[in-house]
DNA sequence: GTCTATACACCGATAGAC
DNA sequence: GTCTATCGGTGTATAGAC
């Protein structure tokens, strides 16, 4: 059934979040699922194969997210704190994030739809801040396309901050850093 | 001999940063650094404890490389600049920092002394912005912590995006869009 | 399509000779 | 202290009945 294959995939998102690929296995998702082990061969050729589905999966989910939050009507600023300040659980780490640690992700083309992921928020960002400046709504006082990644980068290293630290807080803590360095680089005309 | 237990934990730190815990194997370091099993569970009780030991001796190398790069006497925003644009292998990810994606190193208290070396680097950025604002040398317009953690982040998200890219250039890239949103958000008087 | 049984490699760890 | 041999467990994958 079309089902098994979809709670497979949703069993193995958990799952890589939960634990990343090296220490996810098929046997944890085939537990957790109830499905056997036949049923998952059937339908994925491997576990490689499975984490690709399941990170496929998870990368348009993301986006789609990403799209919800931040490419809407509202002025400038309010959307990018939107975005920054949005409750995240950092002991968790990010869904998609946390997994070009592991090895076999980046040495794969598993770490593609992460790619697409930061490439996108990436994009969107750089986006908003030249059309804000086109038309004159704003100066800016750093590179749009360094900004947009660092402010990327800045949450993905409040991840890293909050489990280093075992401490959720940081999740805030980065976002308001970044929200007021984004005040400071961006001036309101 | 001392000598074995050392070469050991070399050989640790050097698998720990290309594979991260779950994927570095006892096994491995056997193999590379040419000492039998016997050997290793003689000066360790197992892997955990190797990766400790491993783990605790790059947390003391890095707060010292930090304390030589950062800890010296120049100019507040060049100190910034040194450790912020330091040529760093973005394609490897950060020797400490990537283990936090692991579990089992979260999980126990192997996490210990990563938290170490960011605080270490956290509390000197908030340090010298407090020494230098104390001094009237510089005006702040953001909160000191939140500009030091959202620092720290930056580089530690700098690496997750240079290999979710598979593109060591994002380092530069957010150390530039970093720099810029310091100098925007610290005024020289 | 789904299940159970099984194969085979490797993992972390121990035993015991030297 | 160091080595080799070996253990029990688990990981990924396959076989083959239903």
């Amino acid at each position: 059934m079309t089902d098994t294959r979809q709670k497979l995939i949703e069993t193995t998102k958990e799952l890589l979040w939960e634990r990343g690929y090296e220490a996810m296995s098929p046997n944890l998702v085939l537990e957790r699922s109830g499905i056997g082990k036949g049923s998952m061969y059937h339908h994925f050729k491997g576990k490689k194969a499975l984490a690709s589905a399941a990170i496929q999966a998870r990368s348009e989910e993301l986006i789609a997210e990403f799209d919800a939050e931040f490419d809407i009507d509202l002025p400038l600023m309010d959307r990018f704190e939107r975005y920054l300040c949005k409750p995240r659980d950092g002991l968790k780490g990010c869904r998609l994030g946390r997994l070009v640690s592991d090895i076999s992700v980046t040495e794969d083309e598993l770490r593609q739809p992460i790619s697409a992921l930061f490439t996108h928020a990436e994009q969107a960002f750089v986006q908003a801040l030249q059309v804000a400046h086109a038309r004159g709504e704003i100066e800016l006082k750093a590179d749009a396309d360094a900004l947009a990644a660092t402010l990327v980068a800045s949450i993905q290293g409040a991840f890293i901050l909050s489990r280093a630290h075992s401490d959720p807080g940081y999740m805030d803590k980065v976002a308001q850093g970044a929200m007021q360095c984004l005040k400071a680089s961006v001036v309101l005309r």
